[in-house]
DNA sequence: TTGAAAGCGCTAACAG
DNA sequence: CTGTTAGCGCTTTCAA
């Protein structure tokens, strides 16, 4: 019922052996005799001996550790990118510290600095939307760092996503292909990806002579909100006939309302959203989208990140397109 | 470009003092003379000097850090819970390392002994089933540690969830005082919860003297599989009257292939799921499920196994049962 | 107000 | 095969 856990020290008095014995003894059995072994054996198992990894990271070896910073965990999207780092951190034998900056760049940088106190290995964000300060001290830290969800023309290092801009550009032109030509985008905590998508949308409309409306939320994306926004925008304009979500759960909450208005879908509205989640192919009506490779970036990102640590190279920029496909759905 | 990063004593170096003095600035800037305050804000400006938590953590003093296993990032239940847990350690300045054990007690297990290593000072944990080799080590290491989203007879230290079984047991004798008979259960990865829910139906069933079928596919819930179930269920069961699942994804999916079969619900075969999702409360025909306070119960546990670690009290256990609502909606 | 010494628990390097 | 020494970078304590 000791306050302080038992060190290498104890378990080595009470074999009767000294700590680098049981070091030893520790990282690979074979390399201490019989007898030792034995010895070692027997107190471990009576004393649930907890390893103290802190010496050695503190001593310069590696911490086997990544940090992970994604803007927000009620967001099925970086809840499917979180599970690809996991599988591919825990196959190669990684930790992962994990924080959330709430969308905010400030905050990133706040958890940034936290993170990297922590003496993590590499670390993998979300976008690319970085303060000057975090900028600063990743370089000075030297770790590798991974973008997830974009690509951009300057990546910090790794970069695995796919284009947003591109993907919203195409999905538009097949709502215009479809005769549709009042559209709206539904956007929800405007960041960087909600832009892109919006500009995606906007030149596309452009090359037809075509112009869209936006709507930012600036709140987390969910069925609710989608309804919400549909009763405004049905209010204020009127002759909309088709609407591009940045997420499958906002599409899907414009689809219930329509349906409740006795909208027809995709005859009066067309609607699309984002992602290519559960809750719309699922659906009766199956739901428009664009799918996205969340899990697959989560993986990439992480394999990559660990290859570069492993092989302590400080490899040059990379960067990975992951791509998208166009589902079209019933609602389309 | 350097390798390693720069210490408190090269800060001091440069800034002509020892790093004693620079230690002082770092944790309370008024404790050193101006004019040493002035030389070391300069140096800090210029090189971005990254704190090492590890040596205070190594000599003993807290490390400000909570450790968290969840059984997996892809369901929304944990990701609502884990969202409180960061909410209230991040008001209380505390970090939290975050893994996942793919709901396997063995691989939780090695999860813990792993977050042990880092030194955490708290650990919340999903559920109530652990090896006896982690309730050992738990032990041993002498921190608190909080059971989520159950309640058993013996809490390990604090205890945040409600009664499964009773939530459960109500739900099903709604199910029956409308008149159903033919109940089947749907669970998904089978754990306890799945189990005390499975159980509490059971109960309610037999007092009425029914029985009923269950379904625990092993895996993780989602539309998909609930009306891939569904399918199964009408086959084999064809005279089933009610459907109560152990998430309202399953219970989407089985509302969803309802419809496709022109199966009238409730009057036909009646569906409650549990949780009260999103997905289910925002659609056309509102899902009757079982209301849980799943971002409560994060925060509730957060704090309180907070308040044991500032009061440096190891206080006795504690329960706290957040209760659960039902919601009948449209479905029952 | 500042400095010097000791120590947290481990491992790398070197000896025996 | 096993032991000894030194050191990772802080903070605590004691001293000036």
């Amino acid at each position: 019922m000791k306050r302080n856990r038992m060190s290498l020290q104890d378990i080595a008095t009470l074999a009767g052996l000294t700590k680098m014995t049981v070091s030893r003894y520790m990282r690979d059995p074979s390399k201490v005799s019989e007898r030792s072994r034995g010895a070692i054996d027997e107190v471990m198992r009576q004393h649930n001996y907890i390893p103290n990894r802190l010496p050695e990271i503190l001593s310069g070896a590696g911490s086997r550790t990544l940090g992970v910073i994604i803007p927000s965990f009620r967001n099925q999207i970086f809840s499917d990118v979180l599970e690809g780092i996991q599988q591919v951190a825990e196959k190669h034998g990684y930790q992962t510290i994990i924080a959330s900056d709430n969308y905010d760049p400030q905050v990133g940088q706040e958890k940034i600095i936290t993170l990297l106190s922590y003496h993590i290995d590499g670390l993998l964000l979300t976008g690319t939307q970085h303060t000057q300060t975090a900028r600063d001290y990743l370089k000075t830290s030297g770790i590798p760092v991974a973008e997830l969800m974009e690509i951009t023309a300057e990546p910090l290092d790794i970069q695995v996503g796919f284009d947003n801009r591109q993907a919203a550009f195409d999905m538009t032109t097949e709502f215009i292909r479809r005769g549709k030509q009042q559209m709206v985008f539904i956007g929800a905590m405007d960041d960087p990806r909600d832009a892109s998508r919006y500009q995606g949308m906007t030149q596309a409309l452009q090359r037809s002579g075509l112009s869209g409306q936006h709507y930012l939320p600036g709140a987390i994306s969910s069925m609710a909100l989608g309804r919400r926004l549909f009763q405004q925008i049905i209010t204020q304009h009127p002759q909309t006939d088709a609407i591009f979500c940045t997420n499958d759960d906002l599409a899907m909450g414009v689809l219930l309302e329509c349906q409740a208005r006795q909208i027809r879908v995709p005859e009066d509205i067309a609607i699309a959203g984002f992602h290519g989640l559960d809750i719309g192919s699922a659906n009766q009506q199956k739901l428009a989208s664009v799918i996205t490779p969340r899990l697959e970036m989560g993986q990439v990102a992480t394999g990559l990140l660990i290859a570069q640590l492993e092989e302590r190279r400080k490899a040059g920029t990379e960067t990975v397109d992951l791509g998208y496909r166009l589902f079209n759905g019933d609602t389309l």
